[in-house]
DNA sequence: AAAATGCTTACTATTTAAGTAAGCATTAGT
DNA sequence: ACTAATGCTTACTTAAATAGTAAGCATTTT
């Protein structure tokens, strides 16, 4: 049915919820996935991931812990979609279109391109910085 | 990996083979699913929830078949799309927000919330009558 | 009555996603 | 050096969604 994958879900609370301490600070994995209820195991290997993309620094034994590795305004959507599932591709026709049975002229390969390029266009614009300061906004809205 | 569902593409199939020809003209499943090359069993499904949404208009018997129940400018992909998923919905969070363990601050929402806008937008900005005067074009070029 | 079509239901197989368990690797503090 | 706190890795299990198959029913034209 089309659902966001959980663990890029994941991913996006985790750089969401690095993203409102200042910057340069230092969380555990443990406060991470507390308040934002992940499972453990799911977790780390969703933080290595994230680690491996270069997203976030790592940091082992006592007051270790991960931190951003860019300012939260320099991380898109896209930037942790990758990191987490590779390249969007919402069609095996869009990658290798000599490959599909209906050659060059399938006429599914415009649509399905088009909706593609929209979502990828809606990854690369909303970066974290971005959301962390709408999600600010609306928690100040909820103080009186 | 957010896969387009094949039985939506292949909906988006028939519904460009009927705008390939003359408004109005009625096609066999049978050519259709040759032309296309979708399963037998798996084709008349699809045929029945596209007639279930009124989308197209049906006849059984000889010289039977099936033709649009409106002009291509008038089908949109979301159109197309609800008939056979339902409505768009990338994320649980979106539909029943107090249901989401994380309450009224998820800070996913937001997130997945502007991307199932552009996606929605999309899907209801592209027709099938467009789509088939740009396969046309494409066509008219591949024939010298 | 027969043949050509669309329609329905029940089932099976395959793939993907989600989650669990157990233990390894690195580092700070003592 | 030892211990404890952290991140990391691998192998496995379970559950759900997707894709496909089979068999036969229902409706209409000839």
């Amino acid at each position: 049915m089309m659902r966001i994958n959980r663990r890029t879900d994941y991913a996006v609370r985790v750089m969401l919820a690095l993203a409102d301490h200042p910057y340069g600070e230092r969380l555990s994995t443990r406060f991470i996935r507390e308040k934002m209820l992940v499972p453990r195991a799911f977790l780390e290997r969703i933080i290595a991931e994230l680690s491996k993309a270069r997203l976030i620094l790592t940091f082992p034994g006592p007051n270790g812990g991960i931190q951003l590795n860019a300012r939260p305004e320099e991380i898109t959507l896209r930037n942790i979609w990758e990191a987490i599932e590779g390249p969007l591709l919402i069609s095996d026709c869009l990658q290798s279109p000599e490959e599909c049975p209906l050659h060059e002229n399938c006429p599914v390969r415009d649509c399905w391109g088009k909706l593609q390029k929209a979502m990828q266009r809606e990854l690369e614009t909303v970066t974290i910085g971005y959301l962390s300061h709408e999600l600010k906004k609306k928690q100040a809205l909820h103080m009186d």
